[in-house]
DNA sequence: CCGTATCCCTTACGATACTG
DNA sequence: CAGTATCGTAAGGGATACGG
């Protein structure tokens, strides 16, 4: 697993950067994950609002659009007064959902380890003079 | 089989979401995993460089800083003419390598699902026929 | 070879206000 | 309730030139 066995391609376009891209939209991971998790595969505009602490209106209707175009969820309009609208995830996006849950629960297992991650944005103001740690050769 | 079993913290500071803030600078995970697969947990600057394809400069050495400064990496200066800089992971890197390989792997193995995804960036124009897959009924 | 400093552009994202 | 339209800011990221 932690070999690469042959595959060393590296061009912008090789599997690894391509799921990454998907992580790119800061709520997409979110918004797959709480579908699925929290509602079952579907749920109306305002539950994944409330269900998502911190999401702009904006940007929840942008990523969902965004989602929607690349397929992973489905768009389905009531229409009634006032208008209900419900967001289902597409057989596409549950396997994305298969890819989020990885993440997170690694996230879970491991939050020691991002405990320990220094916070660069504090330590912004470091050494002024720069010092490295250490200047020893190989052991 | 509810992966979210118990946590439904969706706060700003959920083990979920940071760490997904691992994966939001673009050459962060890429440096992680080149190292570790491709070099032994240990490699110069212009290895590295030349082991990722398309990155600057400027972001290598950006990169390579933030990573230092949140204990994934350690650097090492050989005071030589002229100068060879060495970066190696510490053990707590090579604990995100683990989360690195876990989601390039799925990127390999899924590189179908990847190839299904719609590209957004077409989804660029609206409105004209922008029929919804709708699923009720006809407008 | 290694690193820094600018310049500049693009984009993500948020706040807010407005329509149906 | 659902969605659109603006506006504004900050950050990511590339190109390039310079210094040790």
């Amino acid at each position: 697993m932690t070999t690469d066995s042959r595959e060393d391609e590296w061009r912008e376009d090789c599997a690894p950067r391509r799921v990454m891209e998907l992580f790119s939209t800061k709520w997409t991971s979110m918004i797959l994950h709480v579908l699925q998790v929290r509602h079952d595969g579907a749920a109306r505009t305002g539950v994944l609002h409330r269900s998502l602490p911190g999401i702009s209106k904006k940007m929840l209707v942008q990523t969902l659009r965004e989602m929607e175009a690349s397929g992973l969820i489905t768009r389905h309009v009531e229409s009634t007064v006032p208008p209900a609208v419900e967001y289902r995830l597409t057989p596409l996006g549950g396997r994305f959902v298969g890819l989020v849950d990885l993440v997170y629960d690694w996230g879970r297992m491991n939050a020691d380890a991002l405990d320990l991650l220094q916070d660069r944005a504090t330590s912004r103001r470091r050494t002024a003079d720069g010092a490295p740690p250490l200047s020893e050769s190989r052991t």
